[in-house]
DNA sequence: ACTATGGATCTTTTT
DNA sequence: GATCCATAGT
């Protein structure tokens, strides 16, 4: 184990070697945060630490992967790893080991966003509530935001002063019945009843016991609850370890809140502070740039991020005409790259939305360069595969009302919406939906009793093949039935990984879109939020528009801390190019009744394009460019 | 009673 | 482009 101290820099080497008590590492981009979290890591185990006493918890199922492989990698493959994962996918580990002790049935299902958005609505549908549009969108968001406060349906009620807030309390408490009744767990209630567990004096004990060291990484995006686990959990000890850096805070539209991170040293009194502020990652340029942009909010920490770079590239800011001349421009620049010797991989394109894909996604296919997008619609969440999930839960949570209202009737069976109100209402069943519900639940029946001896995929083939599934979709007329079929069969594929079915499902619902695998060459496209945490020689951060980037939603409450969120995104879209930073914006689109839209510039663009003036700016650094590009070309 | 089709409407970010 | 709803067809 020697050399664990070898290329690290005096501070990384601080944070590797304090192994006791609390500490605070602010780690700027490209710090070489995850470097220093192995490393210490690592250092723990060298000093005898045992690895399974050992808690490290990351943002992303990705970065947990990423974590462990470097960890492996310094410590040797013979040793069991730590407890490494996210909150969420820990909390599932946990809950299915004690989770009885706060109720939970010993196979609970897991609910994403999509279960939630389906049962939402059959409940205000069932119950008639009226919601205008924009409200029916934002009960779900509602619902969630107050479950991430710790308020329950009750306390929502007492607090609802509104005719709107009134009804989405009807809806939240209905919600957590039905919910309960289906025997699920939301994305919310993984911590949450985490947390409630932890409030169980003798088990509290057991986990502050088990976890001598605790490591939290991206700790500025933890939330209230996530917060409070972490304070139940830290032991007499205060081995507690946490990293961040509150310029890239970008989740406090999840109920994240950076001042967790802020009051670290109010919270464990005499905590060591590190900081890393030397980027190993990106040009001077491009950090200088960064640097500029990210100075604009009034609300945050100082600290100065430089690096032995000096050298690089000038970032490149470019307006263009419109969607489809700035995925031309990239991919104009990034063929050009190719021609001398780049390869795909060097390149990410980062967006504010996933919408703004489209136009890149169609001048890569016509000139056949090869792209991946990451997130959008995950593998998981197309209908194919979800109806096969849908099943694949009934077998083990029998009640739950939303697989079965999903599954109910594909294949259709005439088992339609009215017969399935029928059901629910306890009626007697004739016909067509009659017979159909009994095929149905004694197809079910017989996949029940074979779950305790069977494998995962033996389940999952033998379903699909009884519903004669691969025929049906082909026998659609859908112009997508050929990978419809691939999917199911990957997903077949997928269920030979897994031990039992509930651990199978359990992990689906919480594989991100952004954490499925890298592949091979190709170009990235992704939004700035999956990109936190990744690196490319290449970045085009694109769409820089007001009422884009930053979105309108934020805008029209005015400058404060929405906006600033919005920056400290760019920030961290900016910090993740390693050689060369491209910047675009567009002047107009289309808009819904076909008439052009006129965009301008993101106000977040104004501290670069002052360059001239402010003279401060070393010289070169930012080219500024106006693409006099075609006028009209069709869009 | 169920299904297929056409038209209108809206689009932030994710564990 | 996807998703929701009304209407016509099976």
């Amino acid at each position: 184990m020697k050399g664990i101290l070898e290329g690290l820099n005096p501070e990384q080497q601080r944070a590797v070697e304090t192994l006791e008590g609390p500490i605070l590492i602010l780690a700027g981009a490209g710090s070489g945060k995850t470097k220093t979290l192995t490393h210490r890591i690592a250092n723990l185990i060298a000093h005898g630490v045992d690895s399974r006493r050992i808690l490290a918890v990351t943002f992303t199922n990705k970065a947990a992967a990423e974590m462990k492989v470097r960890t492996q990698k310094l410590v040797g493959e013979s040793l069991p790893l730590p407890f490494m994962g996210t909150f969420h996918g820990i909390a599932l580990k946990i809950l299915r080991i004690d989770g009885e002790a706060v109720g939970l049935a010993k196979n609970f299902i897991i609910y994403d966003a999509d279960d939630r958005r389906l049962l939402i609505k059959n409940i205000i549908k069932a119950q008639g509530l009226e919601f205008s549009r924009s409200q029916l969108r934002d009960v779900e968001s509602d619902i969630s935001s107050a479950k991430n406060y710790n308020i329950s349906a009750d306390e929502y009620l007492a607090q609802a002063n509104t005719a709107y807030t009134q009804k989405v309390a009807q809806v939240f408490r209905t919600y957590e019945e039905e919910r309960q009744k289906n025997g699920a767990l939301d994305f919310d209630d993984l911590l949450l009843d985490w947390l409630r567990l932890l409030e169980c004096p003798d088990i509290r004990e057991k986990y502050r016991e088990k976890f001598e060291h605790i490591l939290i990484d991206e700790y500025q995006d933890t939330n209230k609850i996530q917060y409070q686990i972490v304070r139940k959990l830290v032991n007499e000890r205060r081995n507690i370890c946490v990293v961040g850096d509150d310029w890239q805070s970008i989740y406090a539209w999840r109920g994240a809140d950076y001042q967790n991170i802020l009051n670290f040293e109010r919270d464990f009194k005499g905590a060591a502070v590190i900081k890393l502020e030397q980027n190993y990652r990106s040009t001077k340029p491009i950090l200088d740039a960064a640097n500029k942009v990210i100075k604009e909010n009034v609300n945050r920490t100082e600290k100065t991020i430089w690096t032995a770079n000096e050298s690089g590239m000038p970032i490149e800011v470019v307006r263009v005409y419109n969607q489809f001349e700035e995925a031309r421009f990239v991919a104009d620049k990034i063929e050009y790259a190719g021609m001398h010797g780049a390869s795909y991989s060097e390149f990410a394109i980062l967006y504010r939305t996933n919408a703004q894909s489209l136009p890149f996604e169609k001048v890569f296919l016509q000139r056949q360069i090869p792209y991946k997008i990451i997130g959008g619609q995950r593998f998981y969440d197309r209908a194919e595969v979800k109806d096969i999930i849908a099943y694949l839960n009934l077998l083990i949570s029998p009640n739950d009302s939303v697989s079965f209202i999903r599954a109910v009737n594909v294949p259709a069976r005439g088992v339609g919406e009215k017969s399935v109100a029928k059901y629910f209402a306890g009626e007697e069943m004739r016909g067509k939906a009659g017979k159909g519900l009994l095929e149905f639940q004694e197809l079910l029946a017989e996949l029940r009793a074979k779950v305790p001896t069977s494998t995962p995929r033996e389940i999952t083939e033998e379903l699909v093949e009884k519903l004669q599934y691969l025929d049906y979709l082909k026998s659609r007329k859908d112009e997508r039935a050929d990978a419809r079929v691939a999917n199911v069969k990957a997903f077949v594929e997928e269920a030979g990984e897994y031990e039992s079915l509930d651990d199978f499902l359990g992990s689906l619902a919480l594989f991100a879109s952004s954490d499925e695998s890298a592949g091979d060459d190709a170009i990235t496209l992704m939004t700035v939020h999956s990109a936190k945490g990744l690196e490319w020689d290449e970045v085009f951060v694109v769409g820089l528009n007001d009422g884009i980037f930053p979105t309108y939603r934020v805008l029209e409450q005015g400058e404060g801390e929405g906006v600033e969120e919005e920056r400290r995104l760019l920030y961290v879209a900016m910090t993740r190019a390693r050689n060369k930073l491209y910047i675009t914006s567009f002047e107009r689109s289309m808009g819904r009744d076909g008439s052009p839209v006129v965009h301008e510039e993101s106000r977040f663009l104004r501290p670069l394009m002052c360059s001239e003036i402010d003279n401060s700016m070393s010289g070169d650094e930012i080219e500024i460019c106006y693409d006099e590009g075609m006028e009209d070309s069709g869009w």
